[in-house]
RNA sequence: GCCGAAAUGGCUCAACUGGUAGAGCAACUGACUUGUAAUCAGUAGGUUGCGGGUUCAAGUCCUGCUUUCGGCACCA
């Protein structure tokens, strides 16, 4: 999908749009105050105060009638030059364009745009005339909150795309057709992977069976890649005492998005958000050498959060959901070691799955809002400086975001972009400074002394749910080998001749722990085939007279024409050898 | 949570301004006996998300709730 905001040419072409759209809406009401229309990576918006006014999809076509009139009509576009006091007299009956100009410098040179009875405050560039803004459409609506805060009032925002030709256009609301195809909550409800139930409950999947397959091959495949790295697998409770969580500072940050508490005679309770706090009781639980150190302790973990309704979306966010989590003990001095190796670890499982599209985030705190974290200014800083200095030493892009930390450290995040276009987390190593000293953690060190550990969370697939998602949609529901819940469908040409055989090849595979299913209905071939095929199964045999009498197997691939006929053995071997590859397939 | 929109057999969708809820696929039954993406015929399946209200009459209008969708805010 091209991202508009880094293309120079259609950068101008939606920012001029934004303007046209300002300006029909000026025209349809009259009362309307306009605050920003800025060009984003899928077009343009513009938030607009309509009063009480509300505008809804229908209106959208009414909106789209009076630009094209402009467009049609040809105005051209000039730019204008004012000092500050011009343009609080040109904008003064608009509060939101006084609010911008008052943050401007007394002595900056303020720019607007004139379109014949519409002018708007704005740095340019613009194209030369309305006219050239013949190819765009208004794709949505929405509220906004002013400025981004929700506890301002809610402007109406007006989402749209323009380019310079119809074929370009067309193109682009085609590719947005697809991305709705591959959406993960579409395929997962086709192949059978989860589901939701109203009366179970909001945000909480159910794996079905083709889905728990996925999981537990994914489960298995981390679980393994942990354990030749010396982490050490542990299972602890999904609720724990509410005290566990005042002690660890998460009660006060998150209390209200997590389930309520449990009340009982003397204590409560809460299903548990996170797993650190468990960990941490872990540790505690004996004494440690810096020998000892780094200790890993993992978990495949559920937790539960109580997210904002709006926020619920398929399996890629929940209210309940599996973690692949760790946490690491370590000297101050390992920290970098131990962070390289994390680091190292989601490169090579990304490369594994055939990830290309995601991005590295170092999560900073906010400076200008530090009321919020726990821990000094020096510590943070230290921690920032230890975070990209690993990234630098591992030639790793990245980008920075401040404001994105946890409340107890910095984070390296893994952002990918969803189907329909959410920038989502999917793992995360975070440097935490805060939590050993918050459950007073200890260990010996070399000379005798009782020391602080540092931790490192980490979390690879993320939430398993979160990374299945994001799978389905990567890999459009054609799952790799090692992980189709069918990896086989046999379909035998006649049931009459063929069923013995193909029972004979089913078990046979079967006994080499290939997940493989018989299709032996009375059904033609032709239908048969197609059914295997819309199921994304990877391999599907046909079975008749030439293979039986051989004793040989043909297989067609998933999405290809070719037939292939291969003997037992080698059929078997070749599995075998995609599957342990963990081979990624298109 | 906020601003909007929506909810009709298992799935995908129809039902003009209120007037007896339909179709395709899937399922089931039967016929057909077939070599790589849909054989034919029949049967069954819905208190139109849930609850109130308006009306002679509600899938359709009003209202409360639930869930879903598009954004916003949030995201340990």
């Amino acid at each position: 999908m091209i991202n508009i905001k880094e293309n120079e040419k259609l950068n101008k072409l939606n920012h001029s749009c934004a303007h046209l759209l300002a300006h029909a809406v000026k025209h349809l009401y009259p009362e309307a105050k306009f605050w920003v229309g800025p060009v984003i990576e899928e077009g343009f918006y513009y938030d607009i105060d309509l009063g009480d006014k509300v505008v809804t999809e229908e209106d959208l076509a009414k909106i789209t009638k009076e630009m094209k009139k402009i467009v049609k009509s040809n105005k051209l576009i000039k730019r204008i030059e004012l000092s500050k006091e011009e343009a609080l007299e040109l904008f003064g009956d608009d509060p939101y364009k006084v609010d911008l100009i008052e943050n401007m410098a007394a002595d900056e040179v303020i720019t607007a745009y004139r379109q014949d009875d519409f002018v708007d405050l704005c740095r340019g560039p613009h194209v030369e005339s309305t006219k050239m803004l013949k190819y765009f459409k208004l794709l949505k609506v929405s509220g906004a909150y002013f400025k981004g805060d929700s506890k301002n009032k809610v402007l109406q925002r007006i989402y749209g795309v323009c380019f310079e030709s119809e074929e370009e256009l067309e193109a682009h609301l085609e590719a947005l057709e697809d991305a709705k195809q591959r959406d993960h909550r579409k395929l997962g409800k086709d192949l059978g992977i989860f589901m939701f139930a109203d009366l179970v409950g909001k945000g909480l999947p159910m794996w079905l069976p083709n889905g728990f397959i996925v999981r537990r091959a994914l489960v298995d495949y981390i679980t393994d890649k942990e354990i030749d790295l010396g982490y050490q697998h542990v299972m602890t409770p999904s609720l724990g005492n509410v005290d566990l969580y005042k002690t660890s500072g998460h009660w006060d940050h998150y209390k209200e998005d997590m389930f309520p508490a449990m009340d009982l005679d003397e204590e409560s309770y809460v299903l548990r958000p996170m797993n650190c706090p468990h960990h941490m009781m872990m540790f505690k639980n004996s004494m440690h050498s810096y020998r000892d150190l780094p200790l890993r302790i993992a978990e495949i973990a559920n937790d539960f959060r109580y997210e904002a309704s709006g926020a619920v979306c398929g399996i890629e966010r929940t209210r309940a959901f599996t973690q692949n989590d760790s946490h690491i003990f370590c000297r101050p001095s390992q920290i970098k070691e131990e962070f390289k190796g994390v680091i190292e670890l989601i490169l090579g499982v990304y490369k594994d799955f055939g990830f290309e599209n995601y991005q590295f985030r170092l999560s900073l705190r906010d400076k200008n809002n530090t009321e919020k974290y726990f821990g000094n200014d020096e510590l943070w800083e230290k921690s920032e400086t230890e975070l990209r200095e690993v990234l630098e030493e591992l030639g790793v892009n990245y980008y920075e975001a401040e404001g994105e930390a946890a409340f107890y450290g910095p984070k390296l995040d893994v952002q990918v972009r969803s189907a329909i276009g959410h920038d989502v987390t999917l793992s995360t190593v975070q440097l935490d400074y805060q939590l050993p000293e918050r459950f007073e953690l200890e260990y010996v060190d070399e000379d005798g002394m009782r020391k602080r550990p540092v931790v490192i969370h980490r979390a690879i697939l993320g939430s398993l749910d979160r990374f299945i998602a994001f799978l389905l949609e990567e890999t459009k529901g054609n799952l790799p080998l090692w992980l189709s819940p069918v990896q086989v469908n046999i379909i035998p040409v006649k049931n009459e001749y063929h069923l013995e055989y193909a029972k004979e090849v089913e078990s046979l595979l079967k006994q080499k722990k290939i997940r493989v299913s018989l299709d032996a209905r009375d059904e033609k071939l032709g239908y048969r085939m197609r059914e295997s095929q819309t199921k994304k199964i990877p391999y599907t045999l046909v079975l008749g007279d030439k293979e039986k009498d051989d004793h040989m197997i043909s297989y067609r691939l998933h999405g290809e024409q070719k037939t292939t006929t291969v003997s037992q053995d080698d059929f078997v071997r070749l599995l075998k050898e995609e599957i342990t590859e963990k081979k990624y397939q298109k």
